[in-house]
DNA sequence: TATTGTTATACTCTATAACTATA
DNA sequence: TATAGTTATAGAGTATAACAATA
Protein backbone atom coordinates (compact mmCIF):
# COMPACT_ATOMS: atom_id res chain seq x y z
CA UNK A 1 0.00 0.00 0.00
CA UNK A 2 1.24 3.20 -1.07
CA UNK A 3 1.33 6.21 0.62
CA UNK A 4 -0.23 10.17 -0.17
CA UNK A 5 1.96 11.64 -2.10
CA UNK A 6 3.13 8.81 -4.23
CA UNK A 7 -0.73 8.66 -5.45
CA UNK A 8 -0.74 12.13 -6.35
CA UNK A 9 2.77 12.05 -7.78
CA UNK A 10 1.70 9.05 -10.02
CA UNK A 11 -1.40 11.16 -11.07
CA UNK A 12 0.54 13.77 -11.66
CA UNK A 13 2.45 11.12 -14.37
CA UNK A 14 -0.92 10.28 -16.00
CA UNK A 15 -1.45 13.13 -16.76
CA UNK A 16 1.64 14.56 -18.44
CA UNK A 17 1.44 11.46 -20.38
CA UNK A 18 -0.56 13.08 -22.64
CA UNK A 19 2.50 15.04 -24.36
CA UNK A 20 3.57 10.97 -25.35
CA UNK A 21 0.10 10.38 -26.76
CA UNK A 22 -0.37 13.13 -28.83
CA UNK A 23 3.53 12.71 -30.30
CA UNK A 24 2.21 9.03 -31.27
CA UNK A 25 -0.66 11.00 -32.60
CA UNK A 26 1.37 13.23 -35.09
CA UNK A 27 3.23 10.36 -35.99
CA UNK A 28 0.32 8.43 -37.80
CA UNK A 29 0.34 8.55 -41.76
CA UNK A 30 -2.28 11.68 -43.39
CA UNK A 31 -6.02 10.71 -42.69
CA UNK A 32 -5.45 7.96 -40.38
CA UNK A 33 -7.21 9.47 -36.89
CA UNK A 34 -5.84 7.24 -33.57
CA UNK A 35 -9.50 5.81 -33.05
CA UNK A 36 -8.66 3.77 -35.83
CA UNK A 37 -5.22 2.85 -35.21
CA UNK A 38 -6.49 1.51 -31.97
CA UNK A 39 -9.71 -0.28 -34.22
CA UNK A 40 -7.10 -1.48 -36.79
CA UNK A 41 -4.76 -2.92 -34.58
CA UNK A 42 -7.16 -4.90 -32.65
CA UNK A 43 -9.05 -6.37 -35.47
CA UNK A 44 -5.05 -7.57 -36.85
CA UNK A 45 -5.18 -9.56 -33.46
CA UNK A 46 -8.80 -10.89 -33.62
CA UNK A 47 -9.90 -11.13 -36.73
CA UNK A 48 -13.67 -11.58 -37.38
CA UNK A 49 -14.37 -9.97 -34.48
CA UNK A 50 -17.67 -8.45 -33.33
CA UNK A 51 -19.17 -4.26 -32.70
CA UNK A 52 -19.70 -5.52 -29.10
CA UNK A 53 -16.46 -7.31 -28.34
CA UNK A 54 -14.38 -4.56 -29.92
CA UNK A 55 -15.98 -2.55 -27.85
CA UNK A 56 -14.58 -4.25 -24.79
CA UNK A 57 -11.72 -4.20 -25.95
CA UNK A 58 -11.25 -0.42 -26.70
CA UNK A 59 -12.90 0.16 -23.24
CA UNK A 60 -14.82 2.73 -24.54
CA UNK A 61 -18.60 2.56 -25.43
CA UNK A 62 -20.17 0.97 -28.53
CA UNK A 63 -21.10 4.50 -30.01
CA UNK A 64 -17.95 5.55 -30.18
CA UNK A 65 -16.62 2.10 -31.64
CA UNK A 66 -19.01 2.16 -34.56
CA UNK A 67 -17.85 6.06 -35.43
CA UNK A 68 -14.35 4.96 -35.38
CA UNK A 69 -14.88 1.88 -37.76
CA UNK A 70 -17.56 3.54 -39.82
CA UNK A 71 -14.06 5.86 -40.39
CA UNK A 72 -12.11 2.63 -41.17
CA UNK A 73 -14.87 1.07 -43.15
CA UNK A 74 -15.33 4.65 -45.76
CA UNK A 75 -11.51 4.15 -46.20
CA UNK A 76 -11.51 1.11 -47.17
CA UNK A 77 -9.47 -0.67 -44.54
CA UNK A 78 -12.10 -2.66 -42.63
CA UNK A 79 -14.39 -4.91 -44.33
CA UNK A 80 -18.02 -5.13 -42.25
CA UNK A 81 -20.27 -8.22 -42.48
CA UNK A 82 -23.64 -9.26 -41.89
CA UNK A 83 -23.31 -11.96 -39.00
CA UNK A 84 -25.46 -15.13 -40.46
CA UNK A 85 -25.95 -16.71 -36.89
CA UNK A 86 -27.16 -13.17 -35.64
CA UNK A 87 -28.46 -10.43 -37.61
CA UNK A 88 -28.37 -8.14 -35.27
CA UNK A 89 -24.73 -8.73 -35.39
CA UNK A 90 -21.98 -7.46 -37.76
CA UNK A 91 -18.39 -8.94 -38.20
CA UNK A 92 -15.16 -6.88 -38.61
CA UNK A 93 -12.20 -8.50 -40.52
CA UNK A 94 -9.28 -6.22 -42.06
CA UNK A 95 -9.49 -5.76 -45.91
CA UNK A 96 -5.63 -6.16 -47.56
CA UNK A 97 -5.52 -1.91 -47.91
CA UNK A 98 -6.18 -2.48 -44.02
CA UNK A 99 -3.35 -4.91 -43.08
CA UNK A 100 -1.44 -2.40 -45.21
CA UNK A 101 -2.22 0.21 -43.40
CA UNK A 102 -1.44 -1.50 -40.52
CA UNK A 103 1.82 -2.55 -41.75
CA UNK A 104 2.70 1.09 -42.37
CA UNK A 105 1.50 2.35 -38.63
CA UNK A 106 3.67 -0.32 -37.42
CA UNK A 107 6.74 0.78 -39.52
CA UNK A 108 5.95 4.25 -38.14
CA UNK A 109 5.31 3.64 -34.56
CA UNK A 110 8.33 1.31 -34.14
CA UNK A 111 10.77 4.20 -35.71
CA UNK A 112 9.49 6.60 -33.52
CA UNK A 113 9.65 4.78 -30.52
CA UNK A 114 13.37 2.85 -31.30
CA UNK A 115 14.11 6.92 -31.61
CA UNK A 116 12.80 7.91 -28.42
CA UNK A 117 13.45 4.56 -26.27
CA UNK A 118 16.92 4.02 -27.93
CA UNK A 119 18.38 4.19 -24.76
CA UNK A 120 15.57 1.95 -22.94
CA UNK A 121 16.57 -1.50 -22.68
CA UNK A 122 14.45 -4.71 -23.81
CA UNK A 123 13.96 -5.27 -19.67
CA UNK A 124 12.74 -1.59 -18.87
CA UNK A 125 10.31 -1.50 -21.83
CA UNK A 126 8.93 -5.11 -21.27
CA UNK A 127 8.51 -3.63 -16.99
CA UNK A 128 6.65 -0.15 -18.19
CA UNK A 129 3.98 -2.54 -20.67
CA UNK A 130 4.25 -5.21 -17.75
CA UNK A 131 2.77 -2.56 -14.92
CA UNK A 132 0.58 -0.45 -17.78
CA UNK A 133 -1.30 -4.02 -18.05
CA UNK A 134 -1.63 -4.45 -14.52
CA UNK A 135 -2.18 -0.94 -13.74
CA UNK A 136 -5.39 -1.54 -16.47
CA UNK A 137 -6.36 -4.93 -14.93
CA UNK A 138 -6.06 -2.92 -11.01
CA UNK A 139 -9.10 -0.76 -12.64
CA UNK A 140 -11.34 -3.23 -14.00
CA UNK A 141 -11.00 -5.89 -11.02
CA UNK A 142 -12.66 -3.35 -9.00
CA UNK A 143 -16.28 -2.16 -8.63
CA UNK A 144 -17.00 1.20 -7.49
CA UNK A 145 -15.30 2.82 -4.62
CA UNK A 146 -17.30 2.91 -1.76
CA UNK A 147 -17.16 6.93 -0.86
CA UNK A 148 -17.59 8.56 -3.57
CA UNK A 149 -19.79 6.71 -6.13
CA UNK A 150 -22.05 9.69 -7.94
CA UNK A 151 -21.98 7.74 -10.79
CA UNK A 152 -24.44 5.13 -11.38
CA UNK A 153 -26.10 6.17 -14.55
CA UNK A 154 -27.61 3.52 -16.95
CA UNK A 155 -24.76 3.32 -19.38
CA UNK A 156 -24.01 1.23 -22.67
CA UNK A 157 -20.26 1.81 -21.65
CA UNK A 158 -18.72 -1.76 -21.47
CA UNK A 159 -16.18 -3.16 -18.41
CA UNK A 160 -12.51 -2.41 -18.98
CA UNK A 161 -10.90 -6.05 -20.94
CA UNK A 162 -7.19 -6.67 -20.63
CA UNK A 163 -5.85 -7.95 -23.70
CA UNK B 1 17.13 -1.48 -27.59
CA UNK B 2 13.85 -3.47 -27.66
CA UNK B 3 11.88 -4.90 -30.34
CA UNK B 4 9.42 -4.63 -33.16
CA UNK B 5 6.36 -6.46 -31.47
CA UNK B 6 7.58 -4.96 -27.89
CA UNK B 7 7.16 -1.33 -29.03
CA UNK B 8 3.55 -2.78 -30.47
CA UNK B 9 2.41 -4.49 -27.16
CA UNK B 10 3.81 -0.87 -25.58
CA UNK B 11 1.31 1.41 -27.75
CA UNK B 12 -1.33 -1.03 -27.31
CA UNK B 13 -0.83 -0.32 -23.87
CA UNK B 14 -0.83 3.45 -24.44
CA UNK B 15 -4.06 2.98 -26.04
CA UNK B 16 -5.58 1.33 -23.26
CA UNK B 17 -4.71 3.60 -20.82
CA UNK B 18 -7.23 5.93 -21.68
CA UNK B 19 -9.73 3.84 -19.79
CA UNK B 20 -7.55 4.63 -16.36
CA UNK B 21 -7.43 8.14 -17.01
CA UNK B 22 -11.13 8.25 -17.72
CA UNK B 23 -12.14 6.82 -14.35
CA UNK B 24 -9.70 9.17 -12.36
CA UNK B 25 -11.39 11.88 -14.07
CA UNK B 26 -15.08 10.75 -13.47
CA UNK B 27 -13.70 10.73 -9.82
CA UNK B 28 -13.34 15.06 -9.79
CA UNK B 29 -15.26 17.04 -8.02
CA UNK B 30 -18.33 18.83 -9.94
CA UNK B 31 -17.72 22.10 -12.05
CA UNK B 32 -13.86 20.57 -11.76
CA UNK B 33 -12.52 20.07 -14.77
CA UNK B 34 -9.14 17.73 -15.54
CA UNK B 35 -7.34 20.36 -17.46
CA UNK B 36 -8.18 22.90 -14.12
CA UNK B 37 -7.27 19.94 -12.19
CA UNK B 38 -3.82 19.57 -14.02
CA UNK B 39 -3.06 23.26 -13.29
CA UNK B 40 -3.97 23.10 -9.77
CA UNK B 41 -1.59 20.33 -9.02
CA UNK B 42 1.10 22.25 -10.77
CA UNK B 43 0.69 25.90 -9.06
CA UNK B 44 0.35 24.18 -5.62
CA UNK B 45 3.74 22.83 -6.28
CA UNK B 46 5.63 26.31 -7.51
CA UNK B 47 3.78 28.86 -7.15
CA UNK B 48 4.01 32.60 -8.37
CA UNK B 49 4.54 31.01 -11.87
CA UNK B 50 3.91 32.29 -15.07
CA UNK B 51 1.84 31.53 -18.01
CA UNK B 52 5.07 30.25 -20.06
CA UNK B 53 6.10 28.04 -17.51
CA UNK B 54 3.49 26.58 -16.76
CA UNK B 55 2.35 25.45 -20.12
CA UNK B 56 6.02 24.19 -20.41
CA UNK B 57 5.20 21.98 -17.31
CA UNK B 58 1.93 20.79 -18.64
CA UNK B 59 3.30 20.29 -22.08
CA UNK B 60 0.57 21.80 -23.79
CA UNK B 61 -0.04 25.06 -25.80
CA UNK B 62 -0.50 28.51 -23.94
CA UNK B 63 -3.75 28.67 -25.41
CA UNK B 64 -4.87 25.48 -24.04
CA UNK B 65 -2.97 26.49 -20.81
CA UNK B 66 -5.10 29.61 -21.01
CA UNK B 67 -7.94 28.38 -21.59
CA UNK B 68 -8.10 25.91 -18.48
CA UNK B 69 -6.26 28.93 -15.75
CA UNK B 70 -8.99 31.54 -16.89
CA UNK B 71 -11.44 28.40 -15.63
CA UNK B 72 -9.96 28.48 -12.67
CA UNK B 73 -9.61 31.91 -11.97
CA UNK B 74 -13.88 32.59 -12.64
CA UNK B 75 -14.14 30.31 -10.06
CA UNK B 76 -11.95 31.79 -7.77
CA UNK B 77 -9.10 29.12 -6.95
CA UNK B 78 -6.54 30.82 -8.70
CA UNK B 79 -5.44 34.49 -8.75
CA UNK B 80 -3.58 36.06 -12.54
CA UNK B 81 -1.92 39.02 -11.35
CA UNK B 82 0.37 41.79 -13.35
CA UNK B 83 4.04 40.93 -13.30
CA UNK B 84 5.69 44.46 -12.29
CA UNK B 85 8.91 42.83 -13.70
CA UNK B 86 7.21 42.21 -17.39
CA UNK B 87 3.71 43.58 -17.93
CA UNK B 88 3.49 41.13 -21.00
CA UNK B 89 3.18 38.43 -18.05
CA UNK B 90 1.04 37.40 -15.35
CA UNK B 91 1.65 35.67 -12.27
CA UNK B 92 -0.48 32.61 -10.68
CA UNK B 93 -0.78 31.56 -7.13
CA UNK B 94 -3.72 29.50 -5.80
CA UNK B 95 -6.35 31.12 -3.60
CA UNK B 96 -6.93 29.72 -0.64
CA UNK B 97 -10.33 28.34 -2.29
CA UNK B 98 -7.96 27.09 -4.68
CA UNK B 99 -5.73 25.14 -2.10
CA UNK B 100 -8.97 24.08 -0.45
CA UNK B 101 -10.01 22.68 -3.96
CA UNK B 102 -7.00 21.09 -4.48
CA UNK B 103 -6.89 19.38 -1.09
CA UNK B 104 -10.07 17.73 -1.90
CA UNK B 105 -8.86 16.62 -5.04
CA UNK B 106 -5.70 14.95 -3.26
CA UNK B 107 -8.10 13.30 -1.11
CA UNK B 108 -10.27 11.95 -3.97
CA UNK B 109 -7.97 10.88 -5.98
CA UNK B 110 -6.06 9.19 -2.74
CA UNK B 111 -9.09 7.16 -1.65
CA UNK B 112 -9.59 6.22 -5.13
CA UNK B 113 -5.97 4.76 -5.64
CA UNK B 114 -5.95 3.30 -2.80
CA UNK B 115 -9.19 1.51 -4.05
CA UNK B 116 -7.78 0.35 -6.97
CA UNK B 117 -4.17 -0.02 -6.37
CA UNK B 118 -4.21 -1.77 -2.80
CA UNK B 119 -2.31 -4.70 -3.91
CA UNK B 120 0.22 -2.78 -5.17
CA UNK B 121 3.24 -2.93 -3.37
CA UNK B 122 4.73 1.01 -2.28
CA UNK B 123 8.24 -0.15 -4.80
CA UNK B 124 5.49 -1.22 -7.38
CA UNK B 125 3.83 2.07 -7.40
CA UNK B 126 7.38 3.69 -7.53
CA UNK B 127 8.37 1.41 -10.48
CA UNK B 128 5.91 3.25 -12.40
CA UNK B 129 6.34 6.15 -11.28
CA UNK B 130 9.84 6.21 -12.52
CA UNK B 131 9.33 4.61 -15.45
CA UNK B 132 6.48 6.82 -16.52
CA UNK B 133 8.90 9.60 -16.34
CA UNK B 134 11.14 8.53 -17.77
CA UNK B 135 9.13 8.31 -20.44
CA UNK B 136 7.75 11.41 -20.65
CA UNK B 137 11.90 12.69 -20.51
CA UNK B 138 12.82 10.33 -23.85
CA UNK B 139 9.87 11.99 -25.03
CA UNK B 140 10.92 15.28 -24.36
CA UNK B 141 15.03 15.45 -24.85
CA UNK B 142 14.78 15.01 -28.86
CA UNK B 143 13.77 16.72 -31.41
CA UNK B 144 11.30 15.90 -34.06
CA UNK B 145 12.31 12.67 -35.82
CA UNK B 146 13.88 12.73 -38.56
CA UNK B 147 11.47 12.19 -41.85
CA UNK B 148 9.93 8.92 -42.23
CA UNK B 149 10.80 7.02 -45.28
CA UNK B 150 7.57 6.66 -47.69
CA UNK B 151 6.97 3.42 -47.35
CA UNK B 152 8.97 1.05 -45.56
CA UNK B 153 8.74 -2.73 -46.76
CA UNK B 154 7.53 -4.74 -43.93
CA UNK B 155 10.30 -6.25 -41.96
CA UNK B 156 11.68 -7.79 -39.29
CA UNK B 157 15.24 -5.95 -39.37
CA UNK B 158 16.88 -4.61 -35.97
CA UNK B 159 15.49 -1.05 -35.74
CA UNK B 160 17.37 1.75 -36.49
CA UNK B 161 19.51 3.31 -34.38
CA UNK B 162 20.29 6.96 -33.34
CA UNK B 163 23.38 8.04 -31.68
C1' DT C 1 11.43 42.21 -34.17
C1' DA C 2 10.55 38.97 -30.65
C1' DT C 3 7.87 37.47 -26.71
C1' DT C 4 3.75 36.95 -23.55
C1' DG C 5 -0.67 35.98 -23.39
C1' DT C 6 -5.67 35.79 -25.12
C1' DT C 7 -9.32 34.59 -28.27
C1' DA C 8 -11.55 32.38 -32.35
C1' DT C 9 -11.93 28.35 -34.88
C1' DA C 10 -11.68 23.63 -36.00
C1' DC C 11 -10.77 18.83 -35.01
C1' DT C 12 -10.65 14.56 -32.18
C1' DC C 13 -12.33 11.65 -28.62
C1' DT C 14 -15.80 10.47 -25.48
C1' DA C 15 -20.47 9.51 -23.18
C1' DT C 16 -25.53 9.82 -23.12
C1' DA C 17 -29.81 9.19 -25.15
C1' DA C 18 -32.94 7.95 -28.72
C1' DC C 19 -33.62 4.96 -32.29
C1' DT C 20 -33.97 0.55 -35.42
C1' DA C 21 -33.71 -4.18 -35.99
C1' DT C 22 -33.36 -8.69 -34.24
C1' DA C 23 -33.21 -12.34 -30.42
C1' DT D 1 -38.02 -7.66 -22.85
C1' DA D 2 -33.37 -7.67 -23.86
C1' DT D 3 -29.46 -7.09 -26.92
C1' DA D 4 -26.50 -5.35 -31.16
C1' DG D 5 -25.58 -1.57 -33.42
C1' DT D 6 -26.16 3.33 -35.35
C1' DT D 7 -26.80 8.21 -35.12
C1' DA D 8 -27.48 12.83 -32.95
C1' DT D 9 -25.95 15.76 -29.59
C1' DA D 10 -23.07 17.78 -26.18
C1' DG D 11 -18.85 18.26 -23.48
C1' DA D 12 -13.86 18.25 -22.91
C1' DG D 13 -9.00 18.64 -24.65
C1' DT D 14 -6.01 20.11 -28.04
C1' DA D 15 -3.52 22.83 -31.90
C1' DT D 16 -3.24 26.62 -35.20
C1' DA D 17 -3.68 31.22 -36.41
C1' DA D 18 -4.71 35.93 -35.67
C1' DC D 19 -4.37 39.38 -32.49
C1' DA D 20 -2.91 42.86 -28.66
C1' DA D 21 0.43 44.55 -25.58
C1' DT D 22 5.01 44.85 -24.12
C1' DA D 23 10.17 44.00 -24.33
Amino acid sequence: MAERTQYEELVRQFSAFGAVKRELGRNLPPDCLGGSVAVLTLIGRQSNIRMRRLAELLAVDMSVTSRHVTHAVDRGWIERSPDPADKRSRILRLTPEGQERLEEIAERTTQLLSHRLSDWSDDEVGQLILLMARLRASFDDHGPVPVQPARSAPSTRTPLIIT
